[in-house]
DNA sequence: TCAGGTGTC
DNA sequence: GAGACACCTGA
């Protein structure tokens, strides 16, 4: 809707093949789903724009919008290009409103879904508002308790509110937990209306404590709202859900658990003891349920936004039967990930994958072959063929390989890039890493103007049958004492477009905001030395420089853990190039496809893993991570 | 590391 | 269903 300037109002779906794999809510209005074929969804609604996605043509150095695209789809190939890229334009957003990393942390989950932990900055501003909340304990006794929050109504805007447990009542004052998630919607609807207003795009979020409330919560009032779940709210809130809607029980666990317990509806799972749970489904994936149906969850916002590997399949109908067709698919595959590495940065060795996968089905057999990508030279279209073509050769000597109805090629195990080793080292390595990067992308830009590469160990094949070089256009407690505040702020924003059934066209904010800890005086800290030093990475307040190896970033001079200066880089990088493209979209220059942006390497420095679970059954891994893993932002109030 | 699998969007 | 992703496990 966005790039073809319809009115709101307008129904549009989009079309892949003969499927719809998004429909806006004025489609949806009329009664569709995904699951209706293009000429239904026609009757239904006359009136309905169905605009097919972007495809790849064989031979093409690009994708494009094709007319008649559905018609070709022995020819052409799917791009799903146009949505990373303003996925990544989304989040370059979402971070410039946010405060700088450390005390941001955006978890991107889906193309077009992100969750927020929102703790550190709703502690900041917590202490802001409140200065009684700073300290000193009463008595110099940290365990005493917390005065009551002041106000005793709260505006909660026009945002949708969970009713309340049935033991509790909107006549109980206010408890801290409450202000701290009216502090989280704030902040999540200064994040949506930014969307809103400078790229046009729509989204629903749910603020709760926790990642899979927020989530749920996201996806409870739509397109374009915000849903809070207070603590207070959680069990009214979640009692009305199947527990299949619960993240990662949308799956075979979900199916296992409903035949085993006869039911699918979280209410009724309640009622089953720990000890059932953990008889039937093992320990660990039975305490995981018993816990996820009360709303508690520990897992973190994981500061990640970039991704790890990177794929370009299809889908024969029909299946093709020879080495010849698939060849000139793998140069499909081959150009569409080229390009999508240019634009991740590999001509300027920011980062670069590893490794090379293969993927054939033939039947309902799936085999894959993966091997290395040589180190030391730099990565083109050719190799990556090149690679692929012996993978697919491994394959087919195996034998069963036709009719194969699906292959693909990935990418994946990226390693950041020289830039990207930064340990102890200061800025003077910088300086040198920089005139590399310089250099290499001078590289580049040269390979790209004579139209090859230069070096003699690597020049292009005469002629290659169709693939072209080219570059991508760079585009708490509550008063009660040491209770704990059970509240992390986290928030999960979604894009308003999906078509789970009721969903429709608006992405989602997951936002999680939550402290997880507790809210307890500022002496508390020095009693818990263990602890705190435990925590020391997760810390944002600079008021804690002794217990880390601080690094002071160079260019906005605040002070950090050292652990935190990559993400913090990356920050800035977020920002230089959102500026870049504000520049691109008013002075129309073309421009170099190499533009320096200074460093960015996403090394992860990330907390230190939570110990591992003993092997256990091979079940769906899913609640393993789920398991609460420490190493939480623990945040304490205080300074 | 490799091959296979699950879960989610 | 199709095209992506992330993460897990056993060998």
């Amino acid at each position: 809707m966005v790039r073809l300037s319809v009115p709101e109002d307008q129904p549009l779906a989009v079309q892949q093949w003969q499927g719809l794999i998004a429909i806006n809510y004025p489609a949806r209005k009329h009664g569709m789903n995904r699951h209706i074929t293009i000429a239904e969804a026609k009757k239904l609604c006359p009136d309905l724009i169905m605009q097919h996605v972007a495809t790849w043509k064989e031979g093409d150095e690009k994708w494009a919008y094709h007319e008649d695209a559905f018609a070709h789809i022995a020819t052409h190939k799917v791009s799903l290009d146009p949505y990373r890229r303003e996925s990544r334009r989304i989040l370059a957003c979402i971070k410039d409103v946010l405060p700088a990393p450390p005390m941001q942390k955006v978890e991107k989950a889906g193309i077009d879904e992100v969750f927020l932990d929102l703790s550190a900055q709703i502690h900041s501003i917590l202490l802001e508002r409140y200065p009684e909340l700073s300290g000193p304990a009463p008595y110099d006794d940290p365990t005493e308790s917390l005065p009551r929050p002041p106000t005793t109504a709260l505006d909660w805007n026009t945002d949708a509110l969970v009713d309340l447990d049935t033991a509790e009542t909107e006549d109980d004052d206010p408890d801290w937990d409450d202000i701290a998630m009216l502090i989280g919607s704030e902040i999540v609807r200064s994040v949506r209306a930014a969307i809103r207003e400078r790229l046009k795009y729509t989204c629903s979020a749910g603020i709760a404590k926790n990642k899979m409330i927020a989530k749920l919560g996201s996806a409870h009032q739509k397109p374009n709202q915000q849903t809070i779940v207070r603590n207070r709210a959680v069990q009214q809130f979640l009692g009305g859900f199947k527990f299949t809607k619960i993240r990662n029980l949308g799956g075979k666990l979900g199916d296992q658990v409903v035949s085993t317990f006869g039911t699918d509806l979280v209410k009724k799972l309640l009622e089953v003891p720990l000890e059932q749970l953990k008889f039937k489904l093992g320990d660990d994936t039975g305490s995981w349920v018993y816990q996820i149906i009360r709303g508690e969850e520990q897992s973190e916002v994981n500061s990640r936004t970039q991704i790890k590997s990177m794929l370009s399949a299809k889908s024969f109908r029909p299946s093709i039967n020879s080495m010849e067709q698939a060849v000139r698919w793998l140069r499909i595959f081959a150009a569409d990930i080229y390009s999508r590495l240019v634009e991740e940065g590999v001509n300027e060795n920011k980062r670069r994958p590893k490794t090379v996968n293969l993927h054939h089905r033939q039947g309902g057999q799936m085999r894959s072959r993966q091997a290395p990508i040589p180190s030391g030279r730099s990565i083109d279209e050719i190799l990556i063929f090149e690679l692929a073509k012996t993978l697919l050769g491994q394959v087919i000597v195996e034998g069963r390989a036709w009719p194969c109805a699906n292959l693909s090629l990935s990418v994946g195990g990226f390693e950041d890039g020289p830039a990207g080793n930064r340990g102890i080292g200061g800025f003077l390595v910088r300086g040198e890493e920089a005139k590399v990067m310089k250099l290499a992308a001078c590289d580049a830009d040269h390979r790209a103007l004579t139209g090859g590469d230069d070096r003699p160990e690597k020049r292009r094949k005469v002629d290659d049958g169709g693939i072209q070089k080219f570059f991508a256009k760079r585009d708490g407690s509550r008063e009660e004492r040491d209770e704990d505040f059970d509240s992390d702020q986290h928030a999960h924003v979604d894009a308003d477009q999906h078509d789970d059934g009721e969903g429709g066209s608006d992405a989602e904010v997951y936002g999680q905001a939550g402290l997880q800890g507790k809210i307890a005086w500022p002496e508390e800290r020095s009693t818990d030395a263990a602890d705190a030093h435990e925590h020391t990475q997760e810390i944002s307040d600079p008021s804690h420089p002794l217990l880390v190896e601080t690094y002071t970033c160079d260019r906005c001079s605040k002070s950090m853990a050292m652990s935190n200066q990559a993400e913090h880089e990356d920050w800035h990088f977020a920002k230089d190039l959102q500026a870049q493209e504000r520049t691109n979209a008013t002075s129309a220059g073309a421009r170099p496809s190499s533009a320096p942006h200074g460093n960015s390497e996403l090394s992860k420095v990330g907390p230190t893993r939570g110990p591992k679970r003993p092997g256990g059954a091979g079940q769906t891994g899913a609640p393993v991570q789920k398991r609460a893993e420490k190493g939480q932002s623990k945040l304490v109030f205080g300074r």
